[in-house]
RNA sequence: GUGGCCGUAGCUCAAUGGUAGAGCCCCAGAUUGUGGUUCUGGUUGUUGCGGGUUCGAGUCCCGUCGGCCACCCCA
């Protein structure tokens, strides 16, 4: 028996690195104040069908549960956020400042850097129309990359705006219900052959990939960018008015980050989706509202092509999984009196380990090392005196009983 | 979903159509009270699975499952 294709185990040391992420994740979204939260991993398949793109149901996960209820594993978390933020909004004091780190799935053939199932960061900021807003989420994003230790080097976050385009399709008055087919089109640009695109766009061929190719102008983005300056963040952006995402709900500010070498597809995405929350409450709850999501996936697959970044990982995993104490029973005489002090120990919050059955004394020490303890100390034929060796030294000393005023070892 | 390449021990990989191997890992001993070295010994396979060709298939053919890559799509 083996997993799923596309799911994964995580044996200790993937589990070890997944946490490590989930760590950095979570630090950096608290320093913004933001609050965590959580939904479910099972959705109603029509909350997805309804409003967040009709190109997105044939992806899903999905099934027909035993009372025949039509059901997905989610694929994203924003259909269920605007969902819970539309039942509950008298609740909450705007703007909420939300963020939530979850797994989600897809149904599709796995390559790399996209499996089935994958671990995301979704940080959303809910009731703040503002430019502000936006620029805060961007500096969020960013800073949560810093913390691993990536500098503007290695990523970048390319900037656009749906509404440019939007404006662009109103001023050459092209009818609404073509809007959605064209930005789709537009956001293929570059990675699809360009007569084909030519051919989706019709008559707009010619000004689009004029637009395309000059830059075009944005005074939004423009501030935008300001505002991150302010925060000494702007190296890590650049405008790029290809960026239009596939996600129909996408309203404003749009962005999507890459590593620098452009070997991995994005590490992360988002943007402003104002009228999603109304759309999916029909009418009943208003709220602007913008996010971006980051997976485990990719993010891990850039961590490993940078060597600090990943030699720092290793570095935390290695030291977050020391223990403080190895207990060698070099007699089992002094089995009984080593475990007595052993749960004295662990109950000071000692990392404290010992070998469940009679063990060679070098093999003992082999398991402290093994386990990375800061000490060694032996219950032998010296009782109740101990021998106490310091594993990183090599230092010994015999004293009376374990010191349980020391403090925790680092 | 489409196409190309690939599946041999826990891992990395050998084996002109002719008896399935090596290194690492793991376990034990050398060394009955002191850790990263060394030496010695040991376990491990329905060669992904199922058919076919052949005196004989890990090797060739077909199917299937799984993996990688590209396309599709893109949280």
């Amino acid at each position: 028996m083996q997993s799923l294709p596309g799911f994964r185990d995580f044996l200790p040391e993937e589990c070890a690195r997944r946490n490590y992420i989930f760590a950095r994740w979570r630090e950096v979204a608290r320093r913004y104040s933001f609050v965590e939260w959580e939904g479910p991993p099972l959705e109603a398949t029509e909350l997805y069908k309804k409003k967040s793109g009709a190109e997105i149901v044939d992806q899903l996960f999905n099934f027909t549960d035993k009372g025949e209820r039509e059901v997905a594993l989610r694929p994203e978390l924003t259909p269920t956020l605007a969902r819970v933020v539309a039942a509950h909004d008298r609740e909450f004091k705007k703007p909420l400042k939300w963020f939530s780190i979850g797994q989600f799935f897809r149904y599709e053939k796995q390559q790399r850097g996209r499996l089935r199932e994958h671990f995301q960061l979704n940080c959303d900021i809910l009731g703040e129309a503002g430019l502000a807003a936006d620029i805060e989420l961007v500096a969020l994003c960013i800073d949560v990359l810093r913390a691993f230790g990536f500098g503007e080097k290695d990523f970048v976050v390319r900037i656009s705006d749906r509404e440019f385009w939007t404006d662009f399709l109103r001023e050459k008055d092209v009818p609404v219900d073509r809007w959605d087919g064209l930005l789709q089109a537009i956001d293929k640009f570059g990675r699809e052959p360009r007569e084909k695109t030519a051919e989706k766009l019709g008559k707009l061929a010619d000004p689009v990939f004029t637009t395309l190719e000059t830059g075009g102008k944005s005074e939004k983005l423009g501030k935008f960018v300001d505002g991150l300056r302010v925060f000494g963040l702007a190296d890590f952006v650049s405008v790029d008015i290809g960026i239009v995402r596939g996600l129909a709900y996408y309203t404003g500010i749009v962005f999507e980050v890459f590593d620098r070498a452009g070997k991995s597809r994005a590490v992360a995405g988002g943007g402003r989706y104002d009228n999603l929350i109304a759309q999916l409450s029909d009418g009943a709850v208003s709220l602007p509202a913008l996010g971006f999501a980051m997976g485990d996936v990719v993010l891990g697959e850039l961590i490993q092509e940078i060597p600090h970044v990943c030699q720092g990982m290793e570095k935390a995993i290695a030291n977050d999984r020391k223990i403080d104490i190895y207990i060698v029973i070099a007699k089992e005489e002094r089995r009984a009196d080593a475990l007595k002090q052993i749960q004295q120990l662990r109950d000071r919050g000692f990392h404290v380990d010992y070998p469940l059955t009679p063990t060679k004394v070098a093999r003992q020490f082999q398991a402290a090392e093994e386990a990375g303890a800061s000490l060694a100390v032996l219950y032998g034929d010296e009782w109740p005196q101990l021998k106490i060796k310091n594993m990183t030294t090599g230092a010994r000393w015999q004293q009376h009983t374990p010191a349980l005023h020391w403090t925790k070892l680092a």
